[in-house]
RNA sequence: GGGCGGUUAGCUCAGUGGUUAGAGCGCUUCCUUCACAAGGAAGAGACCACAGGUUCAAAUCCUGUACCGCCCACCA
């Protein structure tokens, strides 16, 4: 005899061990495989509102395309993060007082993996308390080695197209990290601060030009002043030499269009160290990279300089510019501050030597995909981020400076600067230059996010694995369409001939009821895994389907998921109200008006879910249930049994059996448990979804 | 600066040209032997952000404004 309260924590772990076995893809009874690709959670990750949304919703979609027949192809995996992994452990290192310099390149990998030995797995663990069904037989991992090769190799046929280069260009440089990031690595934050207006004398008159900086500092290394080639203001000063205060370097006067006359005075100083644009001007200007800032955000190369904060020699300069009544005046404005996304250090822009992958070609593969339709991104309006990027974008660079990640393929002279050679194994031939055989592996390793790129074929290790290419959906956050969604497609595409997944839904973004966003450091954050200890995973599960729009967030409200347990409870008394009343009511032939009314209004609901399921409206789905389970069904036809009635009892029985059916992709736990207290023998999990009544 | 979302009940949201604008939570009143009080019945609560326009008819279409969020840009 049930209880008269339903409580999934009596029955949830046991449930999944029962459904464990039949996960593996191989256990599925259906004929046509339908492939999903997981988002690898990061290997320092814990379970969050976002995975949790994001994964709930592909295991409703994969619950339905199970019943429906298909063989479910969802291999879970887990991203290495190199940067992120890397300050974990190096965080874990302070508390002994160590830096990972003081344990070396080697011993430091060794406690990295020791780490991810250790904690790793714990994300996908809390995963399974999502009640989803992946194929947890099949545990990928960036880092494995049947990964790792497809990294190296994919490295090296870009570099024999000729897409891979190496060249020493202005960067973007996370001092706390030591490493270089991409532009999709940082974030922009608006901040207040001043615009200094500095003035530049001209070469033998008593002229000056003025230029306006946020980074007073980085004049130390110009080489040059900019102005627009449309700029009326200015064209007499073309080809002329200013005088570079504090330094005393002679800058030519050059024109450029890419230096925006609104900006400040419409004079820009050139600085191809330390700025994108600034490089990118200067080397069409043949200017040269002066560097005058470090690795450490330290000037260096100055005489008197040598060595301050970026800060305090931004300091000094101001006040020797202010003695010398060459700063005209100082404006407050708000900009925007590049930092980096994995510390939240500003990004100091240097110089450096770096790996870049070609990205003209790809960009266009990406973009013909999509606009082809061999993609389709859901819901539309976000191809428009898509665009955008591909639209504008710049080279990859690919290397960082870290030591956890995939190592490049890259061999150096030991003898001989800047020669090289791209190979898996130690080269046998001599350097070019020095003619002797003494080459030592690069240090450097791979973006994290180049790796991530392979995922949907590099996680395919079988010969029979290696059909699941390409895969069917992938669900994924806005925040990463560029980093991650993009480049898996141009990937796929440059080596696998085809696009890697067919259909591109990105979910909503999990926000605070205040609309905040949510974030452990800010104590904004909800641990899913309370609310399942409260309320029950099917329940998180109802909450956040019931949730889900098509908007770019979701504003969360836990009113919701305590509406979940409340349902279930609802369904669950129903079931007991069944297992109660059928033995008692009288067999009959022909059906009552109120047995005639629910299977219609069961049969309209079956098919308004079918219709909405397959087209990603869950909380459609969900809602359309909820409405006739319990208004229809609980509220009159089951109050319509207890009075003196002609219901024929197996229609009580129908509804029942199919409406746990048609539940379970949304509520797993609940249905299959109840599926057994009804006296089915099979997993309902396994069983086919409902024909018409 | 350009673009994309959003603004509907106290809260979170549906509603995509056609009767008196809906749901869940919250609120009010009533109802506990007989599946469930995590329940049932009844009810209050919305000039649909603002200003114009198109239409027989607008929350819905168009134009503009304001505020919130996001993306992009030569953010020096």
């Amino acid at each position: 005899m049930l209880k008269t309260t339903y409580n999934p924590k009596e029955v949830e772990e046991k449930i999944y061990k029962k459904w464990l076995p039949y996960l593996k893809v191989e256990k599925q009874k259906g004929k046509e495989y339908f492939i999903a690709l997981m988002a690898p959670p990061n290997v320092t990750g814990s379970l969050h509102m976002g995975h949790a949304l994001q994964n709930i919703l592909l295991d409703i979609l994969l619950r339905y395309k199970r019943m429906i027949g298909y063989k479910i192809v969802w291999l879970p995996g887990l991203d290495h993060a190199g940067i992120a992994t890397q300050n974990v452990v190096e965080k874990e290192l302070k508390k002994e007082g160590l830096t990972r310099f003081d344990l070396g390149r080697e011993k430091f990998i060794k406690r990295v993996w020791q780490w991810k030995e250790k904690y790793g797995g714990i994300i996908l663990e809390q995963f399974k308390r999502l009640g989803i069904s992946p194929d947890w037989t099949r545990i990928k991992f960036t880092m494995d080695k049947k990964y790792v090769d497809w990294v190296e190799k994919a490295f090296i046929e870009y570099y024999k197209k000729g897409w891979v280069y190496r060249d020493y260009r202005a960067i973007n440089y996370c001092p706390r990290c030591r490493t270089s990031l991409s532009d999709l690595e940082i974030e922009y934050e608006q901040k207040e601060c001043y615009l200094y207006y500095i003035k530049y004398p001209l070469k033998d008159t008593k002229e000056y030009l003025i230029v306006a900086t946020t980074r007073p500092e980085t004049m130390l290394g110009d080489s040059a002043l900019a102005v627009n080639p449309n700029d009326q203001r200015y064209q007499k000063y073309w080809g002329q030499i200013a005088i570079l205060p504090i330094v005393n370097r002679e800058l030519l006067i050059i024109t450029d269009q890419r230096v925006n006359p609104k900006f400040g005075t419409g004079v820009l100083k050139v600085t191809p160290a330390h700025s994108i644009l600034d490089y990118e001007i200067g080397k069409r200007h043949n200017l040269e990279i002066i560097k005058v800032i470090d690795e450490n955000a330290k000037i260096i190369n100055v005489k008197d300089f040598e060595g301050l904060d970026y800060l305090s020699a931004r300091e000094k300069i101001l006040n020797i510019l202010k003695e010398k009544s060459l700063l005209e005046k100082e404006e407050k404005i708000i900009h925007n501050v590049p930092y980096c996304y994995r510390c939240h250090t500003e990004i100091q822009v240097i110089p450096s030597q770096e790996w870049f992958l070609k990205m003209s070609e790809l960009a266009k593969y990406a973009k013909q995909a999509v606009k082809k339709k061999s993609v389709y991104i859901f819901p539309k309006r976000f191809k428009k981020i898509y665009f955008d990027w591909l639209k504008n974008i710049r080279d990859w660079c690919l290397s960082r400076k870290i030591w956890w990640g995939q190592q490049l393929p890259v061999w150096y002279c030991k003898n001989c600067e800047n020669s090289y050679v791209v190979s898996r194994k130690a080269p046998k031939q001599k350097c070019k230059k020095c003619k002797k055989i003494k080459w030592y592996r690069t240090e450097e390793v791979f973006d994290t996010w180049f790796s991530s790129a392979l995922w949907p074929f590099a996680i395919l290790y079988t010969k029979k694995e290696k059909e699941w290419y390409p895969a069917d959906v992938v669900f994924t956050a806005r925040d990463i369409i560029n980093l991650w969604i993009a480049r898996m497609i141009f990937s796929g595409i440059f080596f696998m001939k085809k696009p890697p997944f067919k259909l591109v839904y990105v979910h909503p973004t999990v926000l605070t009821k205040e609309g905040k966003r949510m974030s452990k450091s800010l104590g904004t954050g909800i641990d899913p895994l309370d609310l399942i200890e409260k309320y029950g995973a099917d329940a998180l599960r109802f909450g956040l389907t019931w949730q889900t729009t098509f908007l770019q967030d979701l504003r969360f409200d836990e009113t919701n998921i305590e509406n979940g347990l409340k349902f279930a409870n609802k369904v669950y008394n129903a079931v007991r109200f069944y297992l109660i009343r059928y033995p008692q009511m009288k067999k009959r032939d022909g059906f009552s008006t109120q047995d005639k009314k629910i299977i219609k209004a069961f049969n309209a609901t079956l098919k308004s879910m079918k219709k909405n399921i397959e087209s990603l409206r869950f909380s459609e789905a969900l809602k359309k249930f909820y409405k006739f389970f319990w208004h229809q069904f609980c509220d009159i036809y089951i109050e319509s049994c207890k009075e003196k009635t002609n219901n024929n009892p197996e229609v009580l029985k129908m509804v029942i059996v199919n409406s746990l059916k048609i539940l379970h992709p949304f509520m797993p736990f609940l249905t299959e448990y109840l599926w057994k207290e009804i006296g089915c023998k099979n997993l309902l999990m396994l069983e086919e979804w409902p024909q018409e009544i």
